[in-house]
This record gives C-alpha cells, sequence and structure tokens, in this order.
DNA sequence: CCCTTGACTTAGA
DNA sequence: GTCTAAGCCAAGG
C-alpha cells in the first residue's frame, strides 16, 4: 500500500503543545516560555497561547499552565479558577498570587529534578 | 490572500 | 519596581 496519501495529518503544532501539557503530573505546572522551548519548532510563547486558547479544556489540564514568573495567566479569562484548581492538585500560591515554580515547576518527563529534602 | 487577534516573553526607559 | 514596545507563530474572518 503504498501510503501515496501524503496530506496525512501531520503533527500540528497545537496537538503537540497539547500533549506536552498532558504529560504534566499533576502538581505541576509549565510555564508558556518553557512549552514553546519543548516544541521542536521553536513556538513562540504567543504560538503555544493560541494552542492552549484552542484546545478543549475540558480535556486538557491548561490549568497547570501558568505564564512565566508562576503568574496565573488566565485571570483575565477566568480568574481565580486556575488558582483554585491547582490548590486542588496541592500546588502552593506566593504571596502575589503566583505559583512557587522554584517548586511546582515541571522540568520534564525525564529530567528528575531532584528537590533535596533535607529541609522538609 | 491580507489583516487581526492572542491566556506570553524579554528588554529597555 | 512599573510601564511600554516589539517579537513571534498560527488560526480565523
Amino acid at each position: 500500500m503504498a501510503a501515496k496519501k501524503k496530506k496525512d495529518t501531520g503533527p500540528r503544532p497545537f496537538e503537540r503543545v497539547w500533549a506536552l501539557v498532558l504529560r504534566v503530573p499533576r502538581g505541576k505546572v509549565v510555564t508558556y516560555g518553557w512549552i514553546s522551548q519543548q516544541i521542536e519548532k521553536r513556538l513562540t510563547p504567543i504560538g503555544v497561547v493560541w494552542a492552549m486558547r484552542a484546545a478543549p479544556s475540558d480535556a486538557l489540564p491548561w490549568h497547570r499552565v501558568v505564564g512565566a514568573n508562576g503568574r496565573i495567566a488566565t485571570e483575565r479569562e477566568l480568574p481565580g479558577l486556575q488558582r483554585k484548581l491547582l490548590e486542588r492538585e496541592g500546588v502552593a500560591f506566593d504571596r502575589d498570587g503566583n505559583v512557587d515554580l522554584a517548586r511546582f515547576a515541571w522540568t520534564g518527563p525525564r529530567r528528575t529534578k531532584r528537590r533535596r529534602s533535607t529541609s522538609r
């Protein structure tokens, strides 16, 4: 068979972003800039934004995606909602209402950033 | 095909 | 520390 069909539905940038977000473990968060860096196409942060907007929020943990500095991006559209969802997963916030990326930023599926447990 | 939008990011004043 | 401007990519009208 020969797949003479070349117009196959290649992996669209959007799906790539969604797949990445889906891989984010519960209790962790990622930033738009981080995602854009993971995309081989080097999709710009703004491109990631588009992906999220077009993404099925009901089937995608969009709430695990935050802006730089751990700030809630959807605060303009869904004020308070994202924070609530994250807190429900055990994510802590700063006094400014930002996520503590130092502890909840997901570095990747493989890189297990071992956070020392000397303190805790 | 051209123009506008968009939940961002970074840098400069 | 806060504000403004530019960059960048993709999809929709």
